[in-house]
DNA sequence: GGCCAGGCTGAAG
DNA sequence: CTTCAGCCTGGC
């Protein structure tokens, strides 16, 4: 284990809740488990500023930051945008510790395809399933754990197994972007290097890929922190608490960090 | 047991 | 261009 100071505070608990990840764990008390492509970390809080994680530090460096987007300030931010509405001003408080995870593009994809028309513990239950059957297995210090399951691995998967997953509807979706990206159609890596709108064309041509899904991969996959997914809980507070109107164009390009400041608020407090 | 969930598609107005 | 029914299935 390893002692890593940060510049700014963060809790592990209200991001595991916030929404943005499906299969974030806390294994024992206090310890959370956190997987990226192959990576796998476990870390604890030891104070607001400081955790300790079971990784090394070229590691820590290489994949941990980003994913934590460590670069940036959001106390910085908060800062800046406190004062502009009182609603988002309660929201920022009252998730102090949150951060907008960078997490791997093509889960990004496959979990909010299977998010639509789900409640959360459904969504996690269904990707947990597809991870049991697809993906590679890993056995750590502390559990036996499933990597996320590559686009051939779920291609190869019959209409019965993906359905016995609990897709429902969403299993030819579900194979429609595993053949896209399998067959290079859609390349993932590539389109990083696209503006925002460009990149929100290309994964709608994705089908079941709608505005919302495309918005959640731009933001928790490719770190586009201007971009606002509207659900229902987000809609919800633009009818009750913005007098109907879309207020989020005022943050700017920090809409999508309010945006989840926003949604963990409306659902939780 | 029934209701509804972090939307999307395709068809109809 | 906008609206809207219907959709699989699991969790509460």
């Amino acid at each position: 284990m390893m002692i890593v100071k940060l510049k700014d505070e963060i809790d592990l608990k209200i991001i595991q809740k916030s929404g943005q990840c499906f299969r974030v764990k806390e294994i024992k008390d206090g310890l959370f488990r956190f997987i990226t492509g192959k990576n796998i970390v476990y870390i604890r809080e030891k104070s607001k500023k400081e955790i300790e994680v079971s990784c090394d530090e070229k590691t820590w460096k290489n994949v941990w930051e980003e994913y934590f987007d460590l670069g940036t300030d959001y106390a910085e931010i908060c800062k800046e945008e406190r004062g502009k509405n009182s609603f988002a001003d309660a929201a920022m408080e009252f998730g102090r510790g949150l951060r907008i995870l960078k997490q791997d593009e093509w889960e990004m994809l496959i979990s909010f395809i299977i998010s639509q028309r789900k409640s959360i513990p459904a969504i996690s239950s269904c990707i947990e399933a597809l991870c049991d059957k697809f993906g590679e297995k890993i056995e750590t210090e502390y559990e036996k754990v499933n990597l996320f399951p590559t686009p051939q691995s779920l291609l190869n998967a019959s209409a019965d197994e993906l359905k016995a997953c609990g897709l429902g509807y969403r299993a030819p979706y579900i194979r429609d972007a595993a053949m896209k990206v399998a067959a290079g159609e859609l390349d993932l890596n590539a389109i990083s290097t696209l503006s925002d709108d460009e990149l929100f064309e290309s994964l709608l041509k994705v089908h079941g890929v709608g505005k919302k899904v495309a918005n959640c991969v731009l933001l928790f996959g490719y770190a586009r922190k201007e971009r606002v997914p509207i659900d229902v809980w987000i809609s919800r507070v633009i009818d009750e608490e913005f007098g109907g109107e879309n207020l989020f164009p005022i943050f700017g390009k920090n809409g999508g960090i309010m945006q989840q400041y926003i949604f963990y608020y409306e659902k939780n407090r």
